[in-house]
RNA sequence: UCCCCGGUAGCUCAAUGGUAGAGUACACGGCUGUUAACCGUGGUGUUGUAGGUUCGAGUCCUACCCGGGGAGCCA
C-alpha cells in the first residue's frame, strides 16, 4: 500500500485517507464504539470503529482483536482532543494480518522486574522502554555526529584482546584455538595507536567486565565511545567532555522530545545541561565530602555515595580532575607539579547516575611507562606493541571514555542501566 | 564476594499454625467517546526445591535454588 504513513508522522496528514501497519497495542469498547490502540514502532494512535461505519463482518472482527494482533488499518485522520496525542483516525478498512496464537504475556499494569527481564523480547514494544531505546539510537547518532564535525576519525579497536588494559581481573577468557583471548575491557590501548596514525580518532564498541556487580550501574556487556588526541592535553580532554555531553543533550532536546514526553522527563534539567561545567580538583572533592559530613580519607577513589553528594550540589555534569596517581590505571600521566596526583578527570553526571567520563593525559614516556608496566605487575610481552608507541615519535596525548548506558540512563532519568540496551547482560541474566 | 528483602493462579498481590482468595488477563453478554473504560456471568494452584517441628505448615526451623535491592569495583 503506497500511502502507509507512520504515527510519528500523523500530524501531517490531517483529513486525509491513510493506512497504518502495526499491532495492537490495546482496546477499549463501548457498545457500537471499539477504540483500537494501535502502535506501529514510531508511536502510539488510537483508531475509532464505529459500527455504524463499517460492515458487520469488520466491526464483529474488531471486537475480536487481541493485543498485539498485527494489524493493518485505513481511516481518515483527524485532530481531536479526546484522542491520546491529539490525532485519531476514522477506521473505514481493517486486515488481521496474524491473530496471537496464545495470550500476551505482557498486559497494561504492574509487572515485576524479573518477569518484565525475562520477557525483554517483547517489552521492547511498550511505550517507554521503546523511547528509551529510541533515545539511545538518537544518543548514538549524535556521538558519531560531534566527532566527525569535529575532524575525528572513526578507527574501532578489537574485541577480541590478548591482554588486559587495566589489569587481569575482571576479564571473560575465551578459547582462542589453541590458545586464550580475553573480550576487551577497553579499547584505549589501540585508540592511542590510532591516534598516532590520524591524529584525532575515537573507536565505539561494546566493552566487557567480568565484575561481579550486582547494581543499577553495572552491566557485564555495555557500550563505550573513547576519543584519542595526540598532542592531547588534560585541559583538551576536559573541554572536549564538556562539549560532547552538551551536543548529545542539545541534540535529544531536538529531535526526541515525544520520547523525553512520554519518559515524563523534566525538561528543565536537561535545558540546564551548558557549558561551562563545574570543575572540582581531587582535593576540594574530598574537603567538599568532609564538610558534607562523610568520613572520607584522602588518597581514596570515590563511591556511589560520595558521588551522589558532590553531584547534588549542582544542576550539570562535574568534572573532578588531578586524582591520586595510586587509585588510577598505570597509564596515566603523573602531574608535573605534584607527583601524587595525575592527569585525570571522572566527570559524574547530575541525578545520582555516577561516573559517566572517565579519562585524562597519557604517559607518553617509554621508560616511565616500562617502570610502571612492571610495577602493576604486568606481563611485559603483552604491551610490547603499545610501547611501541613511545618508540617511534611519543607525543603528548589524552583522551576519555563515555559509557553509553550510563549517558542514556542520565538523558531518560532511568533508573537502572538494563533498560538502556536492547538485550541487557548482567550478573545472573543472560537471556533471552 | 558480602549485607538486606522476596518466591502463592499466566500476571500483580492477599491469606493469627486450622477449608488457598481477590484484582487483572481470557471467553460470552450489555452500553456511541473510551483514556490501564465500566457493569454482569464464567476457573484456574506440586504455595521455588528437599528435609524437619507439629494432631495440623503457604505460615515456624535448616539447607539449597532462583530473583530483586545495596556495597565493593568501575563506565
Amino acid at each position: 500500500m503506497s500511502d502507509q504513513v507512520y504515527i510519528e508522522d500523523l500530524g501531517q496528514h490531517v483529513d486525509q485517507e491513510v493506512t497504518l501497519k502495526g499491532w495492537l497495542y490495546n482496546k477499549r469498547s463501548k457498545g457500537k464504539l471499539h477504540f483500537l490502540i494501535v502502535r506501529d514502532g514510531t508511536g502510539i494512535a488510537q483508531t475509532v470503529v464505529f459500527k455504524g461505519d463499517v460492515s458487520p463482518e469488520l466491526f464483529e472482527l474488531a471486537g475480536h482483536l487481541t493485543q498485539e494482533a498485527s494489524i493493518i488499518v485505513r481511516g481518515q485522520v483527524r485532530a481531536d482532543e479526546r484522542a491520546p496525542g491529539g490525532y485519531e483516525i476514522g477506521l473505514t478498512g481493517l486486515e488481521l494480518v496474524a491473530a496471537p496464537t496464545e495470550e500476551y504475556p505482557i498486559q497494561p499494569q504492574e509487572h515485576g522486574t524479573g518477569f518484565l527481564m525475562d520477557h525483554r523480547h517483547l517489552w521492547l514494544r511498550s511505550r517507554k522502554q521503546n523511547a528509551i531505546l529510541r533515545i539511545r539510537s538518537e544518543v548514538i547518532f549524535a556521538i558519531h555526529e560531534f566527532f566527525h564535525l569535529r575532524g575525528f576519525t572513526h578507527v574501532d579497536s578489537p574485541v577480541f584482546t590478548p591482554n588486559a588494559c587495566e589489569g587481569t581481573t575482571n576479564l571473560f577468557e575465551v578459547d582462542y584455538f589453541d590458545d586464550k583471548a580475553y573480550l576487551t575491557q577497553s579499547g584505549q590501548l589501540y585508540a592511542e595507536a590510532s591516534a598516532m596514525a590520524f591524529g584525532k580518532v575515537y573507536c565505539f564498541g561494546p566493552t566487557f567486565r567480568a565484575e561481579k556487580s550486582k547494581t543499577r550501574r553495572h552491566l557485564t556487556e555495555f557500550w563505550m565511545v573513547e576519543p584519542e588526541m595526540a598532542y592531547g592535553t588534560l585541559e583538551d580532554v576536559m573541554q572536549l567532555s564538556e562539549a560532547f555531553l552538551c551536543h548529545i543533550v542539545a541534540r535529544i532536546l531536538e529531535k526526541r522530545r515525544p520520547e523525553l514526553e512520554v519518559l515524563e522527563r523534566d525538561l528543565a534539567k536537561l535545558e540546564a545541561i551548558q557549558a561551562p561545567f563545574p570543575r572540582l580538583h581531587y582535593d576540594d572533592a574530598v574537603k567538599m565530602l568532609n564538610e558534607g559530613g562523610i568520613d572520607f580519607e584522602w588518597g581514596g577513589d570515590f563511591g556511589a555515595p560520595d558521588e551522589t553528594l558532590i553531584s547534588e550540589k549542582y544542576d550539570r555534569p562535574v568534572l573532578i580532575h588531578h586524582y591520586p596517581r595510586a587509585i588510577k590505571a598505570f597509564y596515566m600521566k603523573p602531574d608535573a607539579e605534584n607527583d601524587k596526583l595525575s592527569l585525570s578527570v571522572d566527570v559524574i553526571a547530575p541525578e545520582g547516575v555516577g561516573e559517566i567520563i572517565g579519562g585524562g593525559q597519557r604517559e607518553d614516556d617509554l621508560q616511565v611507562l616500562e617502570a610502571k608496566i612492571a610495577e602493576h605487575g604486568l606481563p611485559e610481552e603483552a604491551f610490547k606493541w603499545y610501547l611501541d608507541l613511545r618508540r617511534y615519535g611519543s607525543v603528548p596525548h589524552s583522551g576519555f571514555g563515555l559509557g553509553v548506558e550510563r549517558t542514556v540512563a542520565w538523558i531518560c532519568g532511568v533508573e537502572h542501566v538494563r533498560e538502556c540496551i536492547p538485550f541487557p547482560r548482567m550478573l545472573y541474566r543472560l537471556t533471552p
